[in-house]
DNA sequence: CTCAATATCCTGTTTTCAGGGGATTGATTG
DNA sequence: CAATCAATCCCCTGAAAACAGGATATTGAG
């Protein structure tokens, strides 16, 4: 009997496509799919695959939750992550919240098998393309920036002034100003515009 | 004898889950697939197929080139854009090159076989999802800027001041000013956060 | 408990931007 | 041809943001 697996994503073409891909592999059973996270935790409550693979962009719940909701009932379940995209923030969210590995849209079948193969020992898969990714990014990577500074972020990329993101946050101006110098000070910019742009391509915004 | 099809994506599970619904569909008949714009090209001078379901994200050769280009050499094909991004700009850019209609990739068997028929018969098809964003998005369309506005829109988002913007595009600081101050007006904004923000999300930057 | 991080507040000065006006040139187009 | 628009330039004012120095609670993890 090969390693049991369900596919979790409410893309037609993609689930098919998969099976297409492992249908005749051996060593792989598959056991079905979800298009979307309440139906797969229904799925979970009669049978439990050994491995499921996991689209990040879910209509119901997002991967990245669901991946924690999964692991948290049901220990043994190994998951790959699924996604169209190479985004670094992402994969660290899947593998923060217990997932194995990831795969991208783009993977081989021997890639897939490949993936699959790896989590059911015990360990981390990432795709090529995505590895490179989370490298990459280590140089330029995210600022750590505070809730508080978040908060200012958010108001500022919504057009508010010192001002009024004073007023609504219930602080003095000059604190705002503290937070907003920080800011550039941390993205390494020294002017709004950039630090827009910057938090724009960080996903903060 | 059916429609002959082709597909170009670089996405191999989306090829595998397109070939596996059309498969063994009545009226398609399936020609092949490349998996850049390169060989799609190679293959097009080779043979031609009636409709073409092409990704707007390719390796080599964004989809919207490619679609131009493939029009223009071949003006029977019918094109079908493909995408999992529901956005209003790829959209209209796919047919402002010539495309005869837009699937999602989270579309059923049926919606593909209907977009194909709708095609071939000169009508225009559209995702369910992707009319709706059409829709959506004439209210709150993108402001039509010129080429100086969007070259000083460009330095604006990459951190220079106007002094900065003034000295490299040889002109005025005042030019600079101006050209700012109808970049606000176009984009109904009064400061420079939420104008990132807004080109951002039309994409124009 | 201690220390570092966080959030808060202050006073200045200088620079940049926003918003108001008006004007000229050249290209396009009905 | 007249009208329109893009692109250029100019002046002015006041507001906002950036820069340079601080200082002081609070809190949370080790």
């Amino acid at each position: 009997m090969g390693t049991k697996i369900f596919i979790v994503d409410d893309h037609y073409m993609i689930v098919e496509g998969i099976r297409s891909l492992l249908q005749y592999q051996k060593g792989i059973e598959w056991m079905g799919h979800a298009m979307n996270a309440a139906s797969c935790l229904a799925f979970l409550q009669q049978e439990q695959p050994e491995v499921i693979l996991m689209d990040i962009n879910l209509p119901d719940m997002s991967g990245i939750d669901l991946c924690k909701e999964v692991k948290a009932k049901y220990k043994g379940i190994h998951i790959v992550g699924l996604s169209s995209f190479n985004q670094q923030s992402f994969i660290q969210k899947m593998l923060d919240n217990g997932a194995s590995g990831y795969v991208l849209k783009n993977a081989t079948r021997e890639e897939l098998v490949d993936a699959i193969e790896t989590v059911m020992n015990g360990k981390i898969f990432l795709s090529n393309e995505a590895e490179l990714t989370v490298k990459k990014n280590e140089d330029s990577k995210t600022p750590i920036i505070t809730r508080r500074e978040k908060e200012v972020l958010l108001l500022i990329a919504n057009g508010l002034t010192n001002n009024e993101i004073a007023v609504k946050l219930f602080i003095s101006i000059t604190t705002v100003e503290t937070h907003r110098k920080n800011l550039l000070a941390k993205f390494e910019v020294k002017n709004t515009a950039s630090l827009i742009r910057m938090a724009t391509q960080f996903q903060l915004i």
